[in-house]
DNA sequence: GCGTATGATTCAAA
DNA sequence: TTTGAATCATACGC
């Protein structure tokens, strides 16, 4: 018999105690089958407080099965995870890293943001996928601070009335703070593990989620034709560099409904392509210098200004081809 | 089903 | 960090 036992072994010896014979002791003691860590939380609390309802012999025995049926068994694994176990630092991290834990401060709809980003397609395309995701993660998130406060409350509750069975059976026989501490302790590391496996499996969903997520990834869509003709226009009209600043790109982003890094991805794909294959790409070069020269005749009658014709420096897709420029 | 087009990814070089 | 080049994976038209 090791001291948590023997400490609570001595609650027979307290005589006395004016609490009244409400509850059924039965109820508690059948909890001796309850061995497994997967009981609700919320039986374990009721019978707790139905022992201190008990009477002394009856909350002895009862507090006995309890025991037993909960720490016990679990102590001595648990004891020797006194240092801080790198798991849960994982746990911890992956979570806080999800947006799963710590402030709601858009790191899961950020994460989200990102493999949207990844995963392609348009915002049009991937919003469903995007706002899912970030549904089911919020969802994910909701029932782990449920549940962690859930936990947490219990924690506290069963302490508090353990200390009070302390309190009660220190006045038969000397229990030493640290006896008291000890037994703190170890309700504290119970349900810690407890919270590490609710943390194990919020993280296995998150990862599932992400998986399933990111399986879309290349899963590839074409730009809308739109799109596909507003790039092509900056492509042709600035042949001679077409190499789209940061602002360029964002705004080109934001005209055809896309990413700035599939802005990126487009240019770059575009620039090898084209320049392996210039005379496949004649005539939608010429076909853009004569749409990009009707455009900027059209604005400039608008304003009345014919004789500036601000065609930008392509021009020359006729007869001889722009190299681009290395940079 | 096949060939081509196209968006995304990876990796090395600048 | 950005870009070029190669490559992958999928869409699309025939």
């Amino acid at each position: 018999m090791d001291d948590q036992t023997r400490m609570l072994a001595g609650l027979g010896g307290l005589g006395g105690l004016s609490q009244a014979d409400v509850g059924d002791p039965d109820s508690v003691r059948k909890q001796q089958s309850l061995g497994q860590p997967q009981q609700d939380i919320g039986d374990i609390l009721q019978q707790i407080m139905a022992i201190t309802d008990e009477s002394l012999d009856e909350a002895q025995a009862s507090m006995e099965a309890l025991f037993d049926a909960y720490f016990i068994s679990s102590v001595r694994g648990v004891q020797e995870e006194d240092p801080p176990d790198p798991q849960i630092m994982r746990l911890d991290n992956m979570l806080l890293a999800e947006g799963v834990s710590g402030p709601e401060k858009g790191g899961g709809s950020a994460a989200a943001a990102a493999a949207a980003a990844a995963a392609g397609g348009s915002p049009n395309d991937g919003s469903i996928e995007h706002s899912d995701y970030r549904a089911k993660l919020a969802q994910i998130r909701q029932i782990y601070h449920s549940e962690l406060e859930k936990y947490e409350q219990a924690c506290s509750e069963f302490t508090n009335h353990v200390m009070n069975l302390l309190r009660e059976q220190s006045r038969t026989r000397p229990i030493s703070p640290k006896e008291i501490e000890r037994m703190v302790a170890i309700i504290h590391r119970k349900f810690s593990s407890i919270q590490m496996q609710l943390k194990q499996s919020t993280c296995e969903a998150v990862m599932i989620l992400r998986s399933r997520f990111l399986d879309a990834r290349r899963k590839r869509r074409n730009f809308n034709k739109q799109a596909t003709e507003v790039l092509n226009e900056y492509f042709y009209s600035h042949l001679s560099n077409p190499y789209p600043s940061e602002e360029a790109k964002e705004e080109l982003a934001k005209k055809c409904g896309i990413t700035v890094s599939q802005v990126s991805n487009w240019f770059g794909n575009k620039r090898i392509r084209y320049k392996k294959n210039i005379g496949k790409f004649q005539e939608e070069a010429n076909l853009y210098a004569v749409k990009t020269a009707v455009d900027a005749a059209n604005v400039s009658a608008q304003a009345s200004q014919a004789n500036s014709p601000a065609t930008p420096n392509s021009g020359k897709v006729h007869g001889s081809p722009p190299v681009i420029s290395s940079r």
